[in-house]
DNA sequence: TTGTATGCGTTATCAA
DNA sequence: TTGATAACGCATACAA
């Protein structure tokens, strides 16, 4: 009737040899119909599906980890919640490669780490007593040992995110660029003509390159030298970007709207603009980053990661280079890295057109 | 030195056959060095333990897993995402339990479903092929299938909620009726004597011990009979909070604190109570329930449940039922269930005593 | 096309 | 106290 296995109560785990006793057969034809089906005639094929199927056969992972020397387990240090910051990306994306495994019968191995120099110790171990076939990485940047670490254990690795010099790894990262460029493009269609920027200090790659597509949309509208001050660089909590927006609005020339790194920080941008009795979405229009739970319930416009679709890559690249599942041709195994472009969704705190006469 | 691995690069794996040569004894001496300590004579057992030392050696998990027959893995479905929730607590449990397991040498391995069904296939699937030795389930409530289920496949497993019957399995779960409770003595405290209450419809058990918590605690305070129809129940999202909020507060002789079942419902009366020019925290206290992200972006007064030690208690009963790994005496194998007390987070939402002249 | 032998790395049993 | 042998369940090379 169907595949499920019969409704049997904690029974003994069913092996290579039951089915093949049961089929009339050595355990080798059972061990060909599921590897080399081509190999073996129809009949036996036939008799063989069946007794599988009768006894419910699930080849026992142990065993064949041992013998195929490939766990198929990708390892994923999972890092402690940040208590002050919003995002819910971890979430998203944790489901993503879960999911992305799935399909690939890869599972993922969760592992928790005190620091970078823990992550690293657990990585060696788990990879070198066969725990894992290779490891996923989360928020890679600028400066990070951890790839450069993984390479001289050996394992294989794909990472979110970029460092300054990506070599001998595969890697996704979204568009940071073009994420916070089509939000000031998006500012300036509304009519907007200051707009300002609060990012992060210099020097994290991703906090530099969001501040880079704000530079790059003003500039290529023409806009860059009137918004030459409008920008603050703090540390991402809600009370810095307060700060840092009270700073922009009490300019004498402040302006009308603002885009931020983080929603974080968007947050406490919209707090020190209420706080001087400023509606949010008329009298001044703000765009965040990440598109949090947090940014819905305020009806704040936000940029929206791709998540999904970065860990579904990130999976896909990844298996490509492990040996033993050779899905591709494995000429390159593939391209070294992707970017991938978020996406603005926009709300109520960018929705009002502005005037034009913003000077 | 150290007994880190020596800075070896994609070595080959080191078995436990090279300490035995280096050691130069049997490998069956190296097995009882690290099983069995007190089998061996001191000064064979420290040439070996140098041996290890040297060489980094670590057991294989796959050899190991399968002569034990146990893979130390805990399975664990990663459900979606909720875009409508605010909830960071799935993420703080996951890493509880990936915490929790590490002292142990458990790891979790996480698998995604589409459907409760889909789950028990998985689980199953898992089970029988070795994959985990048991399983954490989540989001336990009245009415779910899984436990029994689970029974069926005869995989331990310990859940995080409770059904209507639990028998046979352990779980663990926050006291829901003293967490709300402790929200409405709070608010009595501060002179309220009209305490509504937003809640989900009947039937679910956290919902149901949520508004009892509700219900006790005002009866205990005598004030039950005033706040008789100052509830509501709906689902979960803002809109229909800001819907339930808005009913309670257009009565003639409305709440002056409101209690809901969960943050997101919060937001929603919040919303309610501004689009009525009431200024949370002074003209309506409001205390939501998860301490969500969220929760401490807009000030609301939240419960908050331990679910780190939801986590750490989960796994320890897990972990306490397991075969193989008699921590405890295995009397009984500890207790049957744990109830843990949540906390309440006060913020601005609920700060400011309210004139107790309210009738 | 099918079956036999062997080994993956560990640990349990038993004999020395 | 130590070591030889076998077995966990599967898959590969090779022989029939």
């Amino acid at each position: 009737m169907n595949q499920d296995q019969p409704g049997a109560v904690g029974v003994a785990p069913v092996t290579l040899d039951d089915v093949a006793t049961h089929a009339g057969v050595s355990r080798q034809t059972v061990s060909n119909v599921l590897n080399a089906p081509h190999r073996v005639r129809e009949g036996t094929r036939e008799r063989v599906e069946a007794a599988i199927a009768r006894l419910g056969y699930q080849p026992n992972r142990a065993a064949r980890a041992l013998r195929a020397q490939a766990s198929r387990m990708i390892g994923y240090r999972i890092e402690p919640v940040h208590e002050e910051s919003l995002a819910s990306i971890h979430d998203r994306f944790l489901h993503a490669l879960a999911d992305a495994g799935r399909e690939a019968d890869h599972h993922l191995l969760l592992f928790t780490a005190d620091d970078p120099a823990g992550e690293l110790a657990a990585c060696a171990r788990l990879f070198r007593t066969g725990g894992v076939d290779g490891f996923v990485l989360y928020g890679i940047d600028h400066g990070d040992a951890r790839p450069a670490a993984l390479l001289k254990v050996g394992a294989p690795f794909a990472v979110f995110g970029r460092t300054d010099s990506d070599s001998g790894h595969c890697w996704a990262d979204v568009d940071n660029v073009a994420g916070v460029a089509d939000a000031v493009d998006h500012l300036i269609e509304r009519g907007h003509r200051r707009v300002g920027f609060v990012g992060w200090p210099e020097g994290s790659g991703v906090g530099d390159r969001r501040a880079e597509g704000w530079r790059a949309a003003l500039e290529e509208h023409g806009l860059l030298a009137d918004c030459q001050r409008l920008d603050a660089q703090t540390h991402d909590t809600i009370a810095a970007g307060a700060a840092a927006g009270a700073k922009l609005l009490d300019l004498s020339d402040p302006p009308t709207a603002i885009v931020t790194v983080t929603d974080t920080l968007a947050v406490g941008v919209m707090r020190a603009a209420q706080g001087r009795g400023r509606v949010i979405g008329e009298d001044l229009a703000v765009v965040g980053f990440d598109d949090t739970p947090t940014a819905r319930v305020l009806g704040l416009s936000s940029v929206r990661q791709p998540i999904e679709e970065v860990g579904r890559v990130i999976v896909e690249m990844l298996l490509a280079r492990l040996p033993g599942v050779p899905h591709q041709p494995q000429t390159a195994a593939g391209p070294e890295g992707r970017l991938l472009r978020p996406s603005l969704v926009a709300r109520g705190s960018s929705a009002a057109p502005y005037p034009s006469s913003s000077t």
